[in-house]
RNA sequence: GCCCAGGUAGCUCAGUUGGUAGAGCAGCGGACUGAAAAUCCGCGUGUCGGUGGUUCGAUUCCGCCCCUGGGCA
């Protein structure tokens, strides 16, 4: 790393060291760290995303953690947009931004940017949403109705894609995938200099940080936060409610379980996302990242 | 010590009227364009406790042994 970058790009899986190491690029590099995980956005699940405190941010600026409130809608689009703000500001003040996190979408719209399919009416959306709940079965019928080469593209069962499919049809009059084969929108990296880092961590090593972390989570009062999530009564599809751990501990306060097999299952959950990750990372990634080996705890 | 129930995949179990076996969970591989920690696709990984016997053939039937749980002493 001759030049200093624009910007650095730190992905990773779950507990593999990510924080930490874009903390210290950032105090080496004089930058801001931004997130790139879509669950440490939320302001109600602090200790369950393992979102950096105070301590942990060694004096650097974060931004986007924890600053979505629990049941407000938000998407990479979202997101998209407040990162770019992001990168902006700091190349004003001169700073490189390190963006750090695990969700692979997000990478992907930074790097590639996002069709420009015009936000959906809400109501629309709702319908479609309800429907993939309540009678996920017809969705596939429904949409091969109206747009049947995006239907012949997802399978059956793929209910989240499918009720985004029905929407865009319904909302722009155009198909999902013409959106997508015309856009590839401006890349908000596009023309700078950007760093892109892998962290690689082997599947057992993984293992067990995880489920270190997961008992630490516990220790800092995990069980608390589920339940004060629980009480504000949010509808349980809702992406805060299906962050690993809220599941799993409400099924346990709920009586389901005992708080043994809770832990199991988050843990075990934990570990099927990392996969998930590792999929995403070791295929999606394009050219241009570098590997590296993890080597400290989150 | 005796009686009963079990010993089959990493775990919990099903099954084979005798032709070497299959579910759930876990695990492994893959996909991914606006809720992505989501959603979805694919894959069975096995000395069927051990050992003798009967049989063309035993995980299955019989004997003995070992182990686990429960009961009686």
């Amino acid at each position: 790393m001759a030049a200093r970058p624009d910007a650095v790009l730190i992905a990773g899986p779950t507990a593999s060291g990510k924080s930490a190491l874009a903390v210290a690029t950032a105090r080496r590099l004089d930058g801001v760290v931004i997130n790139a995980d879509s669950m440490q956005v939320h302001e109600a699940l602090a200790i369950l995303t393992a979102r950096p405190g105070r301590d942990e941010q060694g004096g650097v600026e974060h931004v986007l953690y924890g600053h979505v409130r629990a049941g407000s809608a938000y998407s990479v689009a979202q997101w998209l947009g407040q990162a770019e703000r992001a990168l902006a500001r700091a190349r004003q003040s001169g700073k490189v931004a390190v963006f750090v996190g695990g969700t692979g979408l997000y990478f992907r719209a930074l790097e590639k940017g996002l069709s420009a399919v015009p936000a959906i009416d809400p109501d629309i959306r709702r319908v479609w949403r309800g429907r993939a709940r309540g009678a996920p079965q017809t969705l596939h019928a429904e949409l091969a109705a109206r747009d049947p080469a995006a239907a012949a593209a997802l399978e059956p069962t793929d209910t989240q894609r499918l009720a985004r499919a029905l929407e865009v049809i319904e909302a722009t009059g155009r198909s999902i995938l013409d959106w997508q084969r015309e856009c590839p929108a401006a890349a908000p990296l596009a023309g700078l200099r950007v760093e892109k880092w892998l962290i690689e961590v082997d599947r057992q090593e993984l293992r067990a940080r995880i489920d270190r972390r997961f008992e630490a989570m516990m220790e800092k009062g995990a069980l608390d936060e589920v339940r004060a999530l629980l009480a504000l009564g949010l509808a349980p599809e809702l992406p805060v409610m299906r962050a690993i751990g809220v599941p799993q501990l409400a099924g346990h306060l709920a009586g389901r379980y005992d708080l043994d097999e809770a832990v199991r299952r988050a843990k075990a959950a934990t570990r099927q996302y990392a996969k998930r990750q590792d999929t995403w990372f070791r295929h999606q990634t394009g050219p241009g990242w570098r590997a590296i080996a993890g080597d400290r705890g989150d």
